[in-house]
RNA sequence: GGUCUGGUAGUUCAGUUGGUUAGAAUACCGGCCUGUCACGCCGGGGGUCGCGGGUUCGAGCCCCGUCCAGACCGCCA
C-alpha cells in the first residue's frame, strides 16, 4: 500500500497514529538542526519533521529533496508545538521514520504556488505542472461538481443522457466545420459536430421525450478568451413542450445550480426581455442587468439649433452615469477616446454635466440654450451630480458604442460585482437576418427554429419582421445558453429552406434525413444548449474559459504543450488520398 | 483578413533623449542556524535584450521585415 492517508486528512484526533503518506515536495525549510518538509497532494499539505538529533541520515535525505520530488514517508502523527492556523492540517505534523524517494524532479520552470511567478504562455506549455496549483485544480473540481449537479437534476426530471456521434455529416450553414477524411470512402469527409442539433431532434422523433448530453462541440472559427475550437455544451431537448415549458424547466435548473454550487438564492422569476427591447435599452442581445443605466433614445426628440451631428443622425441616444458630474476634462477625453477606438467606432461623445448646484455644463452649449439642455436632461430623469453621455450616428453602430460605454461606466462605478448574479431571458429573437454581402437571409438561430404563430403570415410578405420562438439565457452580460422551439412539420421546414435560399435539391442533400423523419410522426419539440465552459468560468469568477479547461488551446488554436496541430506523415496523406497544397511551400 | 499591446536572467518585470560593465525581485547553488510554515542571515552563479536586416561613431531603445504570445474587430446559423 502506497499510502494510508492523503495530505489533507490528518487532524489532532490522529495523534500517535502510524501513517504512510505520498506526495510532492512543496518546500524544504532547513533550520540547521531541524528540517521541515511541506508534502503536497490534491487534498492538501501536511508538514513533515526531520530531527537531526534523532536520525542524522534521515535528515540528510530530507535536505537533499528538491521542489516537486515525489516521496513516500512513514511516520507518527504528532501535535505541533507551533500550530499553523492557515491550513486544515496545521495542528499536526509527521515525525518521519522512513523516507523513500519515489521520483526526483527537474526544477519546475515556474513555482507551483497559488500565486505563481509563471506567465500564461509558460503555464500552458507545462500545463500538467500548472494543474498542480490550487486555483487551477479548484476550477476543475468546480467543473466536476457542476456537471454532477446538472446530470442529477435533469435525471430526476426524466432526462436521458444519450451519446450522439462525433463523426457526422458536414453542413455548410453556420460556423466552419472541422472535417475528418474517411480512408474507407476516398475523397469523402466527416465533420465534427458544431452541436448535436439534428441528432437530438431525431431523438425526439424517436420518442426520447427528454434528452440531455454534456457533449463536446467543435467550431473552426477564430478564438477569443471565451471561445475555444472544442468546447462543451449542456445540450437538452424536450418533446410536447412549448416555449413556456422550456423556460420554466431550465430556469429551474439554473436556480438549482446557483443554489447547490454557489449557495446563491434567486427568489424571483427571471426577467424576460424581448430582443428588440434589449437592443433598444442596452444595445446588446446579452445585456448585463446587474445595473440599470438604460439607454434613452433622443432621436428626433430635441429641437435643433444647427447641430448637424444630432440633426442628421439616424440615431441619437445616451446614458446617465450617476454621480459622475465631477469628471475632469481628462476623464471625458479618455471616454471619448474609448468610444472612438476602431473596434467601437463612434464618431464622438457628447456630455452634459448636471452640476450639484443645479446648473448644466455640456459640450453642446453652443448649440442649445440652458432650458433646452435641461429638457434633454429631463429625458434621463437625471439628478444633480449625474453625467449624461450621448452618442449619435448610424443606429446599429451607435447602439453598440453606447453598449460598450455603458459597460465601461459600469466597470468604473464598480457596478459589475463578480459576486452578484443577474440572470434573464432574452426572447422573441428575429427569425432571420438579412446579409447584404450574399443578398440573402440567414437563420439567426438555425434553420430549424420555428416562427411565432402570429408572425407566420409574414413568411411571404415580410420575412425580416418574423419573430422566432427562440430564447437566450444571459447572466451578467454573458450568453450562457440559447435554444428554440423547432419546426416539426415537413411543409414549414421546406418553406424555411426556400426562404433561406436552398434549392429543393440542396435541402434534400443536406437535411433530407431530417425532413424524412418529420414525415413519420415528429412530436412538437424544442430545446436549449448551454455553454458549459462559460457557465463554469462565470461561477468561478473568471473571464477566460481556458482556466476551466484542463488542456485548452491558445489564441491561434494551438496546443502549445504538444505542439498541435502538426504535419502528418506522407504515408498517412497517401492513405487518405489527400494532397497538401500550400502556396509558397513545396 | 484587420487593429492594438507585449517579447530583456529559470521566472515576473524595470531599463531615462540612442552613450561606460543591462538592473531589481523571486527562483536556483553554497555556507550558518533546532520550531519553521512567504523561515532568517551571509555569499555566489546566471543574459543570443525573440529572430533577420537597416540607420548611426555608437542600438535593449529608432526604422523595415518576420516569428511567437495576448486582447479585440471581422467571423462564431
Amino acid at each position: 500500500m502506497y499510502r494510508t492517508h492523503t495530505n489533507g486528512d490528518l487532524r489532532l484526533s490522529d495523534v500517535n497514529r502510524q501513517v504512510t503518506l505520498c506526495g510532492w515536495v512543496q518546500r524544504v525549510r532547513n533550520l540547521g538542526g531541524m528540517t521541515f518538509v511541506d508534502l503536497r497532494d490534491r487534498y492538501g499539505i501536511t508538514q513533515l519533521v526531520f530531527d537531526s538529533e534523532k536520525d542524522k541520515v534521515l535528515v540528510q535525505g530530507a535536505r537533499a529533496l528538491g521542489r516537486e520530488y515525489v516521496i513516500q514517508i512513514d511516520g507518527i502523527v504528532a501535535e505541533r508545538s507551533n500550530k499553523n492556523t492557515k491550513i486544515p492540517t496545521g495542528e499536526v505534523e509527521i515525525i518521519v521514520q522512513k523516507l523513500v524517494m519515489l521520483n526526483p524532479s527537474d526544477l519546475p520552470p515556474f513555482t507551483i504556488e497559488d500565486d505563481t511567478d509563471g506567465g500564461d504562455e509558460l503555464r500552458m506549455k507545462y500545463r500538467y505542472l500548472d494543474l498542480r496549483r490550487n486555483p487551477v485544480r479548484q476550477n476543475l473540481e468546480l467543473r466536476h461538481r457542476f456537471g454532477m449537479e446538472v446530470r442529477s437534476y435533469l435525471s430526476s426530471l426524466n432526462f436521458l443522457e444519450v451519446e450522439t456521434p462525433v463523426l457526422m455529416k458536414s453542413t455548410p450553414e453556420g460556423a466552419r466545420d472541422f472535417v475528418v477524411p474517411s480512408r474507407m470512402n476516398p475523397g469523402q469527409f466527416y465533420a465534427l459536430p458544431q452541436s448535436p442539433q439534428l441528432f437530438k431532434q431525431l431523438l425526439m422523433v424517436a420518442g426520447f421525450d427528454r434528452y440531455m448530453q454534456i457533449v463536446k462541440c467543435f467550431r473552426d472559427e477564430d478564438l477569443r478568451a471565451d471561445r475555444q475550437p472544442e468546447f462543451t455544451q449542456i445540450d437538452c431537448e424536450m418533446a410536447f413542450v412549448d416555449q413556456e415549458d422550456i423556460l420554466n424547466t431550465f430556469e429551474g435548473l439554473t436556480k438549482h445550480l446557483f443554489k447547490t454550487i454557489k449557495n446563491y438564492e434567486i427568489g424571483y422569476l427571471f426577467p424576460r426581455i424581448p430582443y428588440s427591447d434589449a437592443m433598444e435599452k442596452y444595445g446588446s442581445d446579452k445585456p448585463d442587468v446587474r445595473f440599470e443605466m438604460q439607454f434613452e433614445n433622443l432621436t428626433g426628440k430635441i429641437k435643433s439649433r444647427g447641430f448637424k451631428v444630432f440633426d442628421e443622425a439616424e440615431y441619437v441616444g445616451g446614458i446617465c452615469a450617476q454621480g459622475c458630474s465631477e469628471y475632469s476634462r481628462k476623464d471625458l477625453d479618455q471616454l471619448t477616446d474609448f468610444v472612438k477606438k476602431p473596434q467601437i467606432g463612434a464618431q464622438g461623445l457628447v456630455y452634459i454635466k448636471c452640476n450639484n448646484d443645479g446648473s448644466y455644463k455640456s459640450s453642446i452649449d453652443k448649440f442649445y440654450s440652458e432650458p433646452e439642455i435641461k429638457e434633454i436632461a429631463a429625458y434621463f430623469r437625471s439628478q444633480p451630480g449625474d453625467l449624461i453621455l450621448i452618442i449619435a450616428g448610424h443606429r446599429k453602430k451607435s447602439l453598440n458604442a453606447l453598449c460598450e460605454l455603458r459597460l465601461e461606466m459600469g466597470n468604473r462605478l464598480g457596478l459589475r460585482d463578480r459576486k452578484k448574479f443577474a440572470p434573464l431571458w432574452v426572447v422573441d429573437f428575429p427569425l432571420l437576418e438579412w446579409d447584404e454581402e450574399s443578398q440573402r437571409f440567414y437563420a439567426m438561430h438555425h434553420p430549424f427554429t420555428s416562427p411565432k404563430k402570429e408572425d407566420i403570415g409574414l413568411l411571404d410578405s415580410n420575412p425580416a419582421n418574423i419573430r422566432a420562438n427562440a430564447y437566450d439565457l444571459v447572466i451578467n452580460g454573458v450568453e450562457i445558453g440559447g435554444g428554440s422551439i423547432r419546426i416539426h412539420n415537413d411543409d414549414l421546414q421546406q418553406k424555411m429552406f426556400r426562404i433561406l435560399g436552398f434549392s429543393e435539391q440542396e435541402a434534400e442533400d443536406q437535411f433530407g434525413f431530417l425532413m424524412n423523419a418529420f414525415k413519420y410522426g415528429a412530436p412538437p419539440h424544442g430545446g436549449i444548449a448551454f455553454g458549459f465552459d462559460r457557465w463554469v468560468s462565470l461561477f468561478a469568477g473568471i473571464d477566460s474559459i481556458r482556466d476551466v479547461i484542463a488542456f485548452p488551446k491558445n489564441n491561434s488554436g494551438r496546443d502549445v504543450m504538444n505542439d498541435s496541430p502538426s504535419n502528418i506523415h506522407d504515408n498517412q496523406l497517401m492513405e487518405l488520398n489527400i494532397q497538401v497544397n500550400l502556396p509558397g511551400k513545396k
